[in-house]
DNA sequence: ATGAAAGCGCTAACAC
DNA sequence: GTGTTAGCGCTTTCAT
């Protein structure tokens, strides 16, 4: 139990000066390759680790990134995570990650953390209950950069990743016309985020523009079991819809239910597209068409896009991944 | 762009010297009350937060700790890390969070990282191909603390905190066998695994102990693909089953495909049951019962151990969560 | 009740 | 090619 091997020890053990080992550390091409082998050795004999903490503090490059997720009950999310993880420890970051549980005041909480911990970035989706974001943009008064992902505010003047979404509804509408669906139930999110004005917004634009005769009714559900009773509700009516469009795989679990509870054949009696990430679909038999809105890769574009920060360029302050159309037969 | 505020510079403009201001800071009772709200108020409106880093190389005590899991792509390890976030973050530690992708390559160097962040604790979830647990524990050398957790190592010598396997098992086994099933599909994953052994073994004794006329029989099924054919075949033989027992999620999840595809009825024509997190039980209609091992839970509890290590206080090395059942009426 | 001083482990001018 | 030195921001004796 005793403490770790620092630079010092290791100087002193060899009478050489602690900025010799420092520099044999890492290679400086100043150092003989006679020292240099000797101090390279005993640090392995001895697993001498470079303590991350005195590196931070002095060159105030702590290598560490912070992310902030509302939740982890989900595949998204886990799958952002797991792309910004390879993609940092592969730069030679650390990730520290931090759950909101899509509470403001945790989120203040977890910017606090962020300053004190000096990490150099900072990935957040904003929780859904956010108002303002302007604890975010204080960051980077002390030299913190923050790309937002996912569910970004509107605010142009952010760096912002995202999945397209106008994209991607403009796809999965379009997919409804062309299969000749009258009269779709068109489930999406809470109205007040970005997300579901974006998606909405085209996914309306499109029916418009393209179709005459196809008819949608649009309903908001803040929950599984919310688009799970919309289902039931609207098939029961005497409008029976012929197809059901899910903004998320949220809605897409609630639909699901109410499809086995009501037993509805799909695609005979009910054609079936969502958003996904793609785990979801695929649950499920017949598996489901959707759109592709990948975390991985969202995760790996965030990462990049925060270097790109790092290192001061000059790069476009939104950017949207684009949507793909996979289909499984479920319309 | 300027650097955050330092204690330093607080004192300065306050007059005061750089050990007064910390003391404040920390409500400690030498300080006249007068100082301490000047020095409050200062730091507050300068932003202050304290560098981490330099706190942590002073006082070795760097309030982080790492969370080494092989990957996010199931709920199991995401609520594992909600859970230790969640209490962490109340205890004032910060999470780290490495994922091995199952390669012991991986694990060694995010080993690596922990030395070099100096960590006070991992928590770590051993790669489905982890040979040697050495580098786990040379790390209590450095006065960093491991506990295992889900996929432990069998060396008794270790901290390990995993689900019970065999009350889960058992608990299964029990219901089946009060429910009167006769012809019982049993699935598990791959026999290789020490958590299938722990499972299948106390599932059989069960049977074979408590019941004389109720027959089962097991597969071994790798994949949900796997599972779902499994029950498929099973379903199309002589030897029709009137429950299946899923050892997993990913089981189930196959299972549960195969159930549709069929279009088999349940409860009715079968009984459903699985050992599960939680979540994907959920996901059908009917829910489906299961007997549940809490990935949340286990990490509220895998932090606590940890805690309790870190304070020196002695506990049981090997603690196993306490298995319930879930009646959701597929079975 | 407050201050002075040392030092945690490392890096980076600047010397030689 | 190697050493000296100062200092990153903080805590913590030990004085006063």
């Amino acid at each position: 139990m005793k403490a770790a091997t620092t630079l010092l020890q290791i100087s002193k053990i060899l009478s050489l000066s602690p900025s010799t080992v420092s520099r044999a550390l890492k290679n400086h091409p100043d150092i003989s390759p006679v020292t240099r082998q000797k101090v390279l050795d005993l640090a392995k004999q001895l697993e001498y680790e470079p303590n991350l903490n005195a590196v931070g503090l002095r060159t105030s490059n702590t290598k560490e990134i912070a992310v902030i997720v509302p939740n982890l009950s989900g595949f998204f999310y886990g799958s952002f995570i797991s792309a910004v993880e390879e993609e940092a420890r592969r730069a030679g970051y650390s990730t520290i990650i931090l759950l909101s549980g899509d509470d403001p005041l945790v989120e203040i909480e977890n910017l606090k953390i962020c300053r004190q911990r000096r990490v150099q970035g900072v990935l957040a989706c904003l929780s859904a209950r956010t108002a303002s974001i302007e604890a975010f943009t204080r960051l980077k008064k002390v030299e913190i950069s923050v790309v937002f992902f996912d569910k970004v505010p509107s605010d142009a003047d952010e760096i912002t990743v995202r999945v397209g979404d106008e994209e991607a509804a403009a796809v999965a509408a379009d997919y409804l016309i062309s299969k000749k669906k009258k009269n779709v139930l068109s489930l999406f999110a809470d109205v007040n985020m970005s997300i579901t004005n974006r998606r909405l917004t085209t996914f309306r634009q499109i029916f418009s523009s393209r179709s005459l005769q196809q008819n949608y009714f649009v309903e908001h559900a803040t929950s599984s079991e919310a688009a799970e009773h919309a289902l039931m509700h609207a098939w029961k009516s005497s409008h029976r819809p012929d197809a059901v469009f899910c903004m998320s795989d949220e809605i897409l679990i609630g639909v699901m239910k109410a499809v086995h509870r009501l037993d509805i054949k799909y695609p005979g009696e009910l054609g079936i597209i969502a958003i996904s990430n793609g785990f979801f679909p695929n649950l499920y038999y017949p598996e489901i068409t959707f759109v592709e809105t990948s975390g991985y890769k969202l995760g790996q574009l965030a990462f990049k896009r925060m270097v790109l920060e790092f290192e001061g360029k000059t790069a476009p302050r939104d950017v949207a991944l684009k949507a793909e159309l996979i289909e499984k037969g479920s319309l």
